[in-house]
DNA sequence: AGGGTCAAGGGC
DNA sequence: CCCTTGACCCTT
C-alpha cells in the first residue's frame, strides 16, 4: 500500500492562569489546537467546567503539560485581545512567586483597565408546562423568569428577603431539573473601550468637490427658475405676459420683480437684474431639493476647509434636516466619508498650566540630579534614596532627572501617595512637560483610565504620574521610576490579593528594565534607611530647605532657607488640660499675627491600650510591644504571641493610675473654640473628608486663608504646601508610640517629623510644639533635633535584637471563619503544620495564633499567625491554604 | 464562582 | 418523597 509521510503533528500544551472567580493558586493546562499560533502573554478564552472563562497564557507552549487528566482545547482566538509583553510577564510571574499571589490576579495587574471579562450566568423560562407543586421559593423564582435571559445575580437580588447563594442554587436546580428554567453562560464584553465618534471628512480633492457641488441640478424646475432660465437663455428682454406663460403663472414673475431679481420697463419688457452667474446660482438654489441643497453646501464647506472633520451628530445642526440624506448620496459618490475617530477622555483637559522654565538647581540638589542622571545613563536598574528634608526641593530634583531621561529618549513613572494626586502636584509636572504628562489613579473614570493607559502604551507620555498601581503603567523606554514620599504605607496593597508592595515591585521592574529608581522622602522607612546604611541603596541627601524666589525677569532662583522649624518639647505629665500654657500662648500669637496653625492628634489604634500619666504602657515581656486591651475578657493581650495578663490595677513601673488611651480631634477642635471663640477652626480627618473633592475643598479653604486653625490626623501631615502655617502643635505625641505593633514607633516618628515639616514652609519662620508624656523617649528626642538618622540608629538596635524587619522578614497569616472555635482550631492546625515544616530549618519562627486587633470582622472570627524568617514566603510556598486564609508577605500592619 | 455530590433533618 | 441546609470537592 502506498503511503506518504504522515506529518504527525505533535500536540502542544499551554499553562493558563484562569480567572475562575474564587482565586486559584493553580494554572491549568490546555491543548493548543493544531495550526494555532500562540505565545505566552496572550489573553485567551478557555472552557472551564460548564463555563468559558478568560485566562492568560503564562508559559510558552510545550510538548507536554504535566497534568494527567483530560485536557481540553483552547477556545478560538479572541479578537482584539490584549497581550502581555515579556517584561510584563516576568514581572507578573515574580509577583505571583514573591507574594504567593494567585496567578490570574498577578497577571491581571498588567492588563489594560477594563479588559476583564466577567462570566455571566443568564436564566430564562424553560419550555416545560407551568408548575405543578413548587415550593414557595421556587414559585417566586419561576415568576421572575421570562423569555428574555436575565442575569442570575439580579434575579437572586430580586427575590423577596435575603436569599443565601446556596438556597438560590437549590431552588434554581429544582427548576432546571423540571425544565422550567434554562441557563446560558457567556462572558461579558470588556468594559474598557475606546470612545469613538463618527466624523464626516472630505475624501475627494477640494476642486472636484466644488465642481460636483456646482453640477448638482434640480429634478424639477420651480416656476421662478423657469423664468430666470428663459431670460438667461434669450439674453434679451421678454414681455411680461410671455414670461408669465413660461413660468406657468403670473405670481412667480411678480415675486421676481418684488425681490429685485428682474426689472420691468414701461413697455412691459422684463430684463435680468442679476449677473449671469448670480442668475445661475439662483436657478440652482430654486430647483434643488433640500437634500441636494444640503449636499451642495456641505461640499462647499468641506472644499473650503479640506482638513475639516465634523462629528456626525452635528451635521443636522449645521446643514438642516436633510443633511443625513445628502451625506448618504455623497458617500456613494465617494466624495465624503464617515470615519470613526478616537475621542480621548483626557483627565487633564481642564488643567490650564503655564509652561515654566526650570529653576537653576543649586549645590546638593544639582549633585543629586546629576547622580540620578548618571544612573539613568548606566541603565543598570540602580536604586537611590533621596533623603531630603521637607522643603528641600525633592520635586525639582525629580523634574531635572526626568528632563534628563526624556532628553535621552527615555520616559518616567512617578508614584505619589493617593492624597497627593491633586491639581497642584500634577500641575507642577505638566508645567515642565506640557501635554506629555499622563495620570493613572483610582479617581479617574473607567473611560479616562482606559484612555490614559492606552495613550501611555502608545508612547504619548514622557511622564506618567499615579498611585500604587501606576507602577504597572505600560510606559515604553522606561528610564526612571520615582517614588515620592517613599515611606508612605499606601504603596503596600493590603486588601485584595495580590498584596504587593509597589516599592519592591519597582525595584524588580528597575532590574528588569534597567531604569533608575529613586525613593524620595524626608523620613525614610526602616527598610530603605537600613539598605542605604548597608550600602545596598545609594543615598543622596538634601539637608537644607530651599526657597524658590521668582526673579523680575520671570525666572525662578532657588536659595537656601533658614532651616527647619524649631521643635519645642513640652512635658505634659500630670497635666489635666488638653493644651499646655506654651501651646495656648503660641496659638494666640499665631492668631494675632493672622497666620495659620495646624494641630495634630494621631487618633489611631482600633483596640485601645493603657497609658499612665507618666507615659508608661504595659508591654509584652516576650515581644517588647504594648499589650492591647480586650474588653469582654478584661485582659491585656499581645497581638504578636497571644500571651496575655490580667488588667493591672496600677502602672507596673510607677504605680500611677492606668487610663485607656483615648484621643479625639473633635475634642481638640472644641478646646480651641473654647479658648478662641472667634477662630475659624476646621477638622480634617477621615470623618470630615472621605472623597478627593472633600480633601481638595478643605485644602483650598486653608490655602485661601478661610481657616485659622486646622485640626487633623495624619492627613494634615502629607506634603501639601501651606505657606501661612507658622505653628504646628502636636497635641499628644504618645498615642502612636505604643500601638501594639513593632512598626508603631517608626510610623509615629515619620508622622511627627512630617507634621513638623509643615511649619514655616515659606519666608515665615515656623514653630513646632510637641506635647508628650515621654519627653525622654528616643523618638521624641530625635524629633526635637530633626534627627532622622538618630531615630533609626536607635530603632534598628532593638529591631535587630528582637528579630523584626528589616533584619528578618514577616509573613502574616489570618484565618477567618463564622465559627470562632473552628477558626481557632484551624489556626492551631496551621501553626502546627508550619512548625513541623520549619523544624530543623534555622532562623524560622512561627508565632501565634494570636487574636488580631480586629478579632471579629463582619461576623467572622479571626486568628493570626506570624512567620518570621529571612524569607518566609519560601516556607509557605508549598503549603495548602484552605479557603478563609489570607497570606500577606511583608505586611505593614498587624491589623 | 458555579456546579456537582452526600448526608441529615423536616414536612407532607 | 422531595426540599432545605451544610460540608466538601472539582474545574485542565
Amino acid at each position: 500500500m502506498a503511503t506518504h509521510a504522515l506529518s504527525r503533528e505533535r500536540d502542544r500544551y499551554v499553562q493558563v492562569a484562569v480567572n475562575a472567580g474564587r482565586p486559584t493558586h493553580m494554572t491549568f493546562s490546555y491543548r493548543v489546537p493544531p495550526g494555532r499560533d500562540i505565545e505566552a502573554g496572550e489573553v485567551v478564552h478557555v472552557p472551564f467546567g460548564r463555563r468559558t472563562l478568560q485566562g492568560i497564557v503564562v508559559e510558552e507552549p510545550s510538548g507536554f503539560s504535566g497534568y494527567h487528566g483530560d485536557i481540553r482545547d483552547l477556545d478560538p482566538p479572541v479578537e482584539g485581545a490584549p497581550r502581555l509583553n515579556d517584561l510584563q510577564l516576568e514581572l507578573a510571574r515574580w509577583i505571583a512567586h514573591e507574594y504567593l499571589a494567585p496567578p490570574w490576579e498577578a497577571h491581571a495587574l498588567m492588563l489594560p483597565p477594563g479588559a476583564g471579562e466577567r462570566p455571566r450566568r443568564l436564566l430564562l423560562r424553560g419550555s416545560a408546562d407551568p408548575p405543578q407543586a413548587l415550593s414557595e421559593r421556587q414559585q417566586q423564582l419561576y415568576a421572575l423568569l421570562d423569555e428574555t435571559p436575565r442575569e442570575a445575580g439580579r434575579l437572586r437580588a430580586a427575590l423577596p428577603g435575603r436569599v443565601a447563594a446556596r438556597a438560590f442554587e437549590a431552588a434554581l436546580a429544582a427548576l432546571l431539573r423540571r425544565g422550567l428554567a434554562e441557563r446560558r453562560h457567556e462572558l461579558s464584553r470588556p468594559s474598557g473601550r475606546p470612545r469613538v465618534v463618527e466624523v464626516v471628512r472630505l475624501v475627494a480633492a477640494p476642486d472636484e468637490a466644488l465642481r460636483f457641488a456646482r453640477g448638482i441640478e434640480g429634478r424639477r424646475a420651480s416656476r421662478r427658475a423657469r423664468a430666470l432660465q428663459a431670460l438667461l437663455a434669450a439674453a434679451a428682454p421678454i414681455a411680461v405676459d410671455e414670461l408669465a406663460r413660461i413660468a406657468r403663472g403670473k405670481p412667480a414673475v411678480e415675486t421676481l420683480i418684488e425681490d429685485g431679481d428682474v426689472e420691468v420697463d414701461g413697455r412691459g419688457l422684463v430684463t435680468l437684474a442679476l449677473s449671469p452667474e448670480q442668475a445661475a446660482a439662483r436657478i440652482r438654489e430654486w430647483t434643488r431639493t433640500r437634500a441636494q441643497d444640503a449636499a451642495a453646501r456641505m461640499l462647499e464647506r468641506f472644499a473650503g476647509e479640506p482638513d475639516l472633520s465634523l462629528p456626525l451628530g452635528e451635521l443636522a445642526r449645521e446643514f438642516g434636516a436633510a443633511a443625513r440624506e445628502a451625506l448618504a448620496g455623497l458617500r456613494d459618490e465617494g466624495l465624503l466619508a464617515v470615519e470613526e475617530v478616537l475621542d480621548r477622555r483626557d483627565p487633564l483637559r481642564s488643567l490650564d498650566v503655564a509652561v515654566r522654565p526650570p529653576p537653576e538647581l543649586i549645590g546638593e540638589q544639582r549633585r543629586a540630579a546629576r547622580a540620578i542622571s548618571e544612573a539613568i545613563d548606566r541603565a543598570s536598574g540602580e536604586a537611590l534614596l533621596l533623603a531630603g528634608v521637607s522643603g528641600s526641593g525633592k520635586t525639582e530634583v525629580y523634574l531635572a532627572a526626568l528632563r534628563h531621561a526624556v532628553d535621552q529618549g527615555k520616559r518616567g513613572i512617578v508614584l505619589v501617595p493617593e492624597i497627593a494626586l491633586t491639581v497642584p502636584t500634577v500641575s507642577r509636572f505638566a508645567e515642565r512637560f506640557p501635554g506629555r504628562v499622563g495620570v493613572l489613579h483610582s479617581g479617574l473614570s473607567e473611560g479616562e483610565r482606559h484612555d490614559e493607559w492606552h495613550a501611555t502604551a502608545r508612547g504619548e507620555y514622557d511622564v506618567v504620574i499615579g498611585s500604587r498601581s501606576a507602577i504597572f503603567a505600560p510606559q515604553p523606554d522606561l528610564g526612571l521610576i520615582v517614588i515620592d514620599e517613599a515611606h508612605e504605607w499606601t504603596y503596600k496593597q493590603a486588601d485584595p490579593a495580590p498584596r504587593y508592595d509597589a516599592r519592591t515591585v519597582a525595584a524588580r521592574l528597575a532590574e528588569l528594565s534597567g531604569a533608575a529608581l529613586v525613593f524620595g522622602t524626608a523620613t525614610p522607612d526602616a527598610e530603605r534607611w537600613h539598605a542605604a546604611a548597608e550600602g545596598r541603596l545609594r543615598r543622596l541627601d538634601l539637608p537644607r530647605r530651599m526657597r524658590a524666589v521668582r526673579q523680575p525677569d520671570g525666572t525662578t532662583q532657588v536659595w537656601p532657607d533658614e532651616g527647619l522649624p524649631e521643635v519645642e518639647i513640652v512635658d505634659v505629665r500630670g497635666q489635666r488640660s488638653l493644651f499646655s500654657g506654651e501651646l495656648v500662648q503660641a496659638l494666640g500669637e499665631t492668631l494675632d499675627r493672622e497666620e495659620q496653625a495646624l494641630l495634630f492628634l494621631n487618633r489611631r489604634g482600633l483596640a485601645g491600650y493603657l497609658l499612665c500619666p507618666r507615659g508608661h504602657s504595659p508591654a509584652c515581656s516576650g515581644c517588647d510591644v504594648s499589650l492591647t486591651l480586650h474588653d469582654p475578657p478584661g485582659r491585656l493581650v499581645c497581638h504578636q504571641c497571644n500571651r496575655s495578663r490580667r488588667l493591672p490595677p496600677r502602672c507596673l513601673e510607677c504605680e500611677g493610675p492606668l487610663r485607656r488611651a483615648r484621643a479625639g480631634t473633635q475634642a481638640v477642635q472644641r478646646e480651641v473654640l473654647k479658648l478662641y471663640p472667634t477662630a475659624r477652626v476646621v477638622r480634617w480627618d477621615r470623618d470630615t473628608a472621605r472623597r478627593r473633592e472633600q480633601h481638595e475643598e478643605i485644602f483650598g479653604r486653608m490655602q485661601r486663608h478661610e481657616v485659622d486653625v486646622l485640626v487633623g490626623t495624619q492627613m494634615i501631615a502629607k506634603g501639601l504646601d501651606l505657606p501661612l502655617v507658622t505653628l504646628v502643635g502636636v497635641v499628644l505625641a504618645d498615642y502612636g508610640l505604643h500601638g501594639g505593633d513593632f512598626r508603631a514607633r517608626e510610623r509615629t516618628f515619620q508622622l511627627l517629623e512630617q507634621v513638623a515639616g509643615r511649619a514655616g514652609r515659606a519666608e515665615r519662620h515656623g514653630r513646632v510644639i510637641v506635647q508628650t508624656l515621654s519627653p525622654d523617649d528616643p523618638a521624641i528626642e530625635a524629633l526635637a533635633g530633626h534627627d532622622v538618622d538618630g531615630f533609626f540608629e536607635d530603632e534598628l538596635t532593638w529591631r535587630a535584637e528582637y528579630g523584626y524587619p528589616p533584619f528578618q522578614r514577616l509573613a502574616r497569616l489570618v484565618f477567618s471563619h463564622t465559627r470562632g472555635d473552628y477558626a481557632a482550631e484551624e489556626a492551631r492546625r496551621m501553626s502546627g503544620e508550619l512548625e513541623r515544616l520549619a523544624a530543623g530549618l534555622p532562623n524560622i519562627e512561627v508565632l501565634g495564633p494570636a487574636p488580631p486587633p480586629l478579632a471579629r470582622v463582619r461576623g467572622r472570627h479571626r486568628w493570626a499567625l506570624l512567620v518570621r524568617a529571612p524569607d518566609p514566603a519560601e516556607l509557605l510556598r508549598g503549603v495548602e491554604f484552605p479557603a478563609g486564609w489570607v497570606v500577606d508577605i511583608d505586611p505593614l500592619t498587624l491589623g
